[in-house]
RNA sequence: UCCCGGGUAGCUCAAUGGUGGAGCAAGAAGCUGUUAACUUCGAGGUUGCCGGUUCGAGCCCGGCCCCGGGAG
């Protein structure tokens, strides 16, 4: 059985629908994955995990560095049992899970330290000053500085790789640095080659060690290039053809799947997405990295976009944004306590009658217990309305009607805005 | 009844006799491979009341009204 099948395109256009095969199950796609940074979704257990319909989960290789020889003790992070910060009982998500390498950090550490990611142009995003970075690039890898304690850690692709294996995850990204939209041409051009090469010491190293844990680890290549054509077509072509020999067998080996990485303005993500698919083969899975709005969703997956990754569905829950098919309403204008977030919504917490005013209440409480259940019942609803999005879309590209389902979906849900 | 302390934004409190500020709450905006239960931003005032001294009073003086503590 291959890692990824491909069931049915989107005819005239590069989406697909597919499933991904991994030794903790299968992943339909096009899939979202839910964000777990520590190890866990943040107020969310494995059990309202499963409730939302999640088919897999995206921690992250720097944020788990230390944890890393004790979660291969465990026999990986699908068995681990994480310390939780957020009250909610250890249990082990169990299913299959996503590592990023450490490459976002590069970008969030670094350039965009203390800044958000943006996809607006009129915002003006500029780089931090590099003495006030917390990540500094070098051909070698990159100088962290941990942002929470002051400690330096040393990452490069060997490592990230290392510490990807011993978390154990099923499928690992490549480490790359992911530049901002402030870096110039000049700038993206040496960033993607530098990240080409840190490629290919990804893979090289990664065969070495993507067995240890007893099961099968997968490795994506991350695609950079900024919004340049060239320079996405080219590095999709370099990383889709890139192989390195198996150190067992001598076989050359190449990347499983592919990372789609970058940070991008909205109107260029089609196109930028388009650039890449083109070149990169076909039979492989690629992730988009950090995206989930609906609209870029609908942009991905016409693109060729099989899996997704975001904090946005349970960072504006938390933030009070409830996501409904009208829209996104925010909950500090609404206390009416007999108001559903979204009727008819299958959401674990809509199908216990919680409403608008009721959550709201929570929320506003001062108490903590009382805002920790806001934000697990909040989360649970957002993280819902994503994957649901992502559960109706694939079965519209079965049934043979994506555009039919974009256009009546992002007509309703944009109409306000 | 007397003594002491206090009365300033919704709350807790700042403010040499010289343009009344902050934190929290409330309100609004933002958030896209989590430094994010976060960040940003406005708005909010007859300084308990009445009078006095002063060029100028939240501040000093007198009276009154509340609140807290103590004494009897």
């Amino acid at each position: 059985m291959s890692f990824f099948e491909i069931e049915k395109s989107i005819p005239g256009s590069l989406g697909r629908a597919g499933v991904i095969h991994t030794a903790h199950g299968d992943i339909k796609t096009p899939a979202f994955i839910s964000v777990g940074t520590h190890g866990y979704v943040r107020f969310l257990s494995a059990d309202d995990l499963n409730a939302a319909g999640a088919q897999a989960m995206l921690s992250n290789g720097y944020h788990l560095r230390r944890e890393a020889p004790e979660i291969a003790a465990q026999d990986g992070l699908a068995n681990w049992c994480p310390d939780r910060q957020d009250g909610l009982p250890n249990s082990p998500w169990q299913k299959p899970t996503i590592t990023d390498s450490g490459g976002f950090q590069v970008m969030s550490l670094g350039s965009g330290l203390g800044k958000v990611v943006s996809m607006e142009k009129e915002r003006g995003v500029t780089n931090t000053a590099h003495k006030e970075r917390l990540a500094h690039v070098s051909e070698k890898g990159v100088d962290f500085t941990d942002p929470f304690d002051g400690q330096p850690d040393f990452i490069g692709p060997e490592e990230s790789m290392r510490i990807q294996c011993q978390i154990g995850s099923d499928i690992h990204m490549a480490f790359d640095e992911l530049t901002s939209l402030a870096d110039t041409y000049e700038y993206n051009i040496e960033a993607m080659a530098r990240t080409e090469r840190w490629a290919e010491r990804s893979l090289r190293e990664h065969l070495k060690h993507r067995d240890d844990l007893g099961y099968r680890q997968h490795l994506y290549g991350v695609l950079q290039g900024g919004r340049w054509e060239d320079l996405r077509r080219s590095t999709a072509k370099t990383l889709g053809a890139m192989t390195v020999p198996d150190p067992a067998t001598g076989a050359p080996t190449e990347f499983d799947g592919f990372g789609l990485g970058g940070a991008f303005l909205k109107e260029d993500l089609g196109e930028i997405l388009r650039w890449c698919n083109e070149e990169l083969p076909v039979d492989k899975p690629r992730h988009l990295l950090g995206l989930s709005h609906p609209d870029d969703i609908f942009i991905g997956a016409e693109m060729g976009a099989d899996t997704f990754d975001c904090v946005a569905p349970t960072r504006e829950a938390r933030h009070g944004k409830i996501y409904t098919h009208d829209g996104n309403l925010n909950l500090r204008q609404f206390t009416d306590v007999e108001k559903p977030l979204e009727p008819g919504c299958d959401c674990p917490t809509c199908q216990a009658g919680w409403t608008l005013g009721s959550l709201r209440a929570l929320w506003r409480s001062g108490d903590p217990k009382k805002k920790a259940q806001y934000y697990r019942l909040a989360s649970a609803h957002n993280l819902r309305f994503i994957i649901r999005l992502t559960e109706e879309i694939r079965q519209s590209i079965l049934e043979d009607r994506f555009f039919d389902f974009r256009n009546s979906f992002l007509r309703r849900y944009y109409k306000n805005a």
